[in-house]
RNA sequence: GCCGACGUAGCUCAAUUGGCAGAGCAACUGACUUGUAAUCAGUAGGUUGGGGGUUCAAGUCCUCUUGUCGGCUCCA
């Protein structure tokens, strides 16, 4: 039997050898860190037993399925531990994920912190006693059988919707029982360094993730081969956390919330006023240059205009709805999106075949009706501006319209800084809940064909969702993660081949007959207070110079520079710059420090000797103090970077 | 909406088993006129998120409510 290795060596075995043994006949040392194997493509257990001529790869923890088996069986020590401190909770399930891993417990009360210590400690125990990890297959009466006998009621429900046939197999370590597909380590001493990240206690989880069914206590955990590695990470996210936009945002004056006015509805102060309009003139130019005309349209409308649009049937509980449908003839809702607006200006023209495309744009105001425990600063409210915009075209102008919206996309992503953080994702509708969507069967197929044939096109990297399209058709969402890791979609492409025939729109053809356009929906920037809370979170405060609320500060050594402080002021603002002075009898080093801890991107000290040159002292976030500068040199350097949006790190310290 | 944690001065945090609400920074006032991340002194600042209850006495216990945070569900 030949066994074809990763890097093309090939090895020959006698009989039907297990991944473990060929990671043995590698290594001492692979066989060590083995944590997982990969035969022919697919990702098996160690215990797998190859009995052909193969392609085998032995995962360690430096691969991804090999991190996930690693961290899977630290789920199950979890699991296990929890089982021996609480005898009557019931198991659910305890998967990897990309950052560690959890497992969902049935239990009365959630865990607390006590409690998460102590399991964590008794997890440490496991890992010490060494228990040898055994698998097992039952047919699927004998597994249903054990499951009840131990009450696992959550394990019986999953092994009842196994298809027949298929293999059901279980993983036991001492004392400790568990269904699972596997792959698992061998022995629990592999696991080095663990840490229960459920600190504050254990979160709520549905069972199968459904909120109609039961709420379960979830154990968040993470673990690495080395305690140095889970170090690392557990500083890093410390690191990343102090970035976040709900804290940060609100320290350096950007926004802030009131008790009295409510959730979900942040109040932009002037630091965050300015940086959003600033983006927000930059998107309208942006676009009028690109074709679009702009549009200015109601906030709310009646209640019959959803209707026509759909939005009334699949939308309804995200509005705010303005009256009472029982007892008032007339009742109106915010918009939670601009299509019907946009759509209803459209449809005030005839248009001809010659007339599209057409892009409408509109920096546009919107308003969802949230669930209560879903707000989070700025990046999660319930009214919020939008870089919002539908393109109006013929089945032919698809193509180049949708690459055109990945393009200016492209381009936002790349001037704003967050190109590097973002992924594609083509999310799809659910084919087993028709209920949640408009249009048949037939018109969803076309429609995400087309989008994924464009996407190929594209050459994009993209992920494939099911049941995240918009009731009205596919998306390509472009997603970003926050501090927390938790991913938003930042910015969305959506192509539409249901509402122009729900809201009448039509366009007279070559051949003289009426015809429904396609519609893309699609924003550029995304909503505005969403991308400035994950700038934040980029730049840890430090915006580019280009947004900044202030760009500059000048600081005056004593009051005897004032005059000649205010007379630099001046001229910087002759020239558009966004300066301040602070002229508070204060040491230069206490200014200094106000001014860095503001993310200010230059601060301009003058002095004695500036005023006889003509010049300041420059110090900027990136380079720190830079000296004198002639104050000429100063502004056509500051004005060069503010023209190119140039993107320059801050310095950490 | 659901599970859980939390809410004390502008900010960060104290306050023993229920027993006089306090500190540092910020603010304000004065002095210092300052050269690249915190000058010194003084003053003021609170219905302890809000309502109700238990108690001789509530920041602390109970209850309702509101907001914030971490999850779940939902979503840009």
């Amino acid at each position: 039997m030949i066994i074809t290795l990763k890097d093309g060596i090939q090895k020959e075995y006698d009989g039907p050898v297990s991944v473990f043994d060929i990671a043995k006949s590698i290594s001492e040392g692979l066989a060590r860190v083995a944590c997982a194997g990969k035969v022919d493509g697919a990702v098996v257990d160690l215990r797998y037993v190859v009995d052909k001529d193969s392609e085998v790869n032995i995962l360690t923890f430096d691969d991804e399925d090999g991190k996930r088996a690693f961290r899977h069986t630290a789920s199950h020590v979890l699991a296990q531990a929890v089982k021996r401190l609480y005898k009557d909770v019931k198991l659910a399930i305890g998967p990897a994920t990309s950052e560690g891993f959890y497992y969902d417990f049935e239990r009365e009360k959630a865990f607390v912190a006590e409690e998460i210590l102590e399991i964590e400690a008794e997890m440490k125990k496991i890992i010490k006693e060494s228990l040898e990890i055994e698998r097992f297959e039952l047919p699927k009466e004998e597994a249903i059988k054990l499951m009840q006998e131990s009450g696992e009621t959550y394990k019986v429900e999953l092994i009842n919707e196994l298809p027949e046939g298929e293999i059901i197999s279980f993983y036991k370590q001492g004392d400790f029982v568990d269904l699972c597909a596997g792959p698992h380590l061998l022995n629990t001493k592999y696991l080095k360094a663990i840490k229960l990240t459920s600190e504050k206690g254990s979160s709520g989880a549905y069972w199968r993730g459904d909120e109609k069914n039961k709420m379960l206590c979830r154990i968040y955990g993470t673990a690495y081969t080395k305690a140095a590695d889970l170090e690392a990470y557990l500083k890093q996210r410390e690191e990343a956390i102090k970035r976040d936009h709900n804290k940060l945002g609100r320290e350096l004056k950007y926004f802030t919330t009131s008790e009295a006015i409510g959730q979900g509805l942040p109040l932009l102060m002037p630091n965050g006023a300015k940086a959003i309009q600033l983006l927000q003139r930059f998107v309208e130019d942006e676009e009028s240059r690109r074709g679009y005309v702009l549009t200015k349209t109601p906030f709310f409308a009646k209640s019959d205009l959803y209707k026509i649009s759909g939005h009334w049937a699949h939308y309804k509980d995200g509005m705010f709805i303005i009256g009472d449908e029982e007892k008032d003839e007339e009742i109106f809702a915010l918009r939670p999106m601009t299509c019907p607006f946009q759509f209803s200006i459209y449809n005030s023209e005839q248009h001809s075949y010659r007339d599209l495309p057409i892009r409408y744009g509109e920096t546009s105001t919107l308003f969802r009706n949230e669930s209560s425990g879903e707000m989070h600063g700025l990046i999660r409210v319930r009214q919020f501006t939008i870089s919002e915009g539908h393109i109006v075209c013929r089945k032919d102008q698809l193509e180049e319209e949708f690459k055109g919206c990945v393009e200016l996309v492209k381009f936002m992503t790349d001037t704003i800084g967050l190109s590097d953080g973002i992924s594609y994702r083509f999310s799809k509708w659910d084919s087993k809940n028709k209920d949640k969507y408009e249009g048949d069967e037939a018109t969803w197929e076309e429609a995400q064909s087309a989008m994924r044939k464009l996407l190929i096109e594209l050459g994009l990297e993209f992920t494939e969702e099911e049941g995240e399209a918009a009731f009205y058709g596919p998306k390509l969402d472009i997603q970003y993660k926050n501090v927390f890791g938790k991913e938003d979609t930042i910015i969305t492409v959506q192509i539409d081949f249901s509402l122009a025939e729900r809201f009448n729109m039509t366009y007279v053809d070559s051949d003289g007959t009426k015809k429904h356009p396609i519609v893309l929906h699609r924003t550029s920037i995304g909503c505005y207070e969403r991308t400035l809370a994950l700038m934040i979170e980029r730049f840890a405060g430090a915006l580019p110079t280009w947004i900044a609320p202030i760009q500059a500060r000048v600081l005056p050594i004593s009051d005897k520079y004032a005059d000649y402080a205010e007379s630099v002021i001046k001229e910087l603002k002759q020239n558009n710059i966004r300066v301040e002075g602070d002229f508070r009898t204060e040491k230069i080093g206490y200014k200094i420090r106000e001014a860095r801890l503001e993310r200010i991107p230059y601060i301009l000290v003058v002095g004695e000797k500036e005023q006889a040159e003509g010049s300041v002292s420059v110090r900027s976030r990136s380079a720190g103090d830079e000296g004198m500068t002639p104050l000429k040199d100063f502004i056509s350097r500051i004005n060069e970077e503010i023209l190119s949006k140039a993107i320059i790190e801050a310095k950490e310290e």
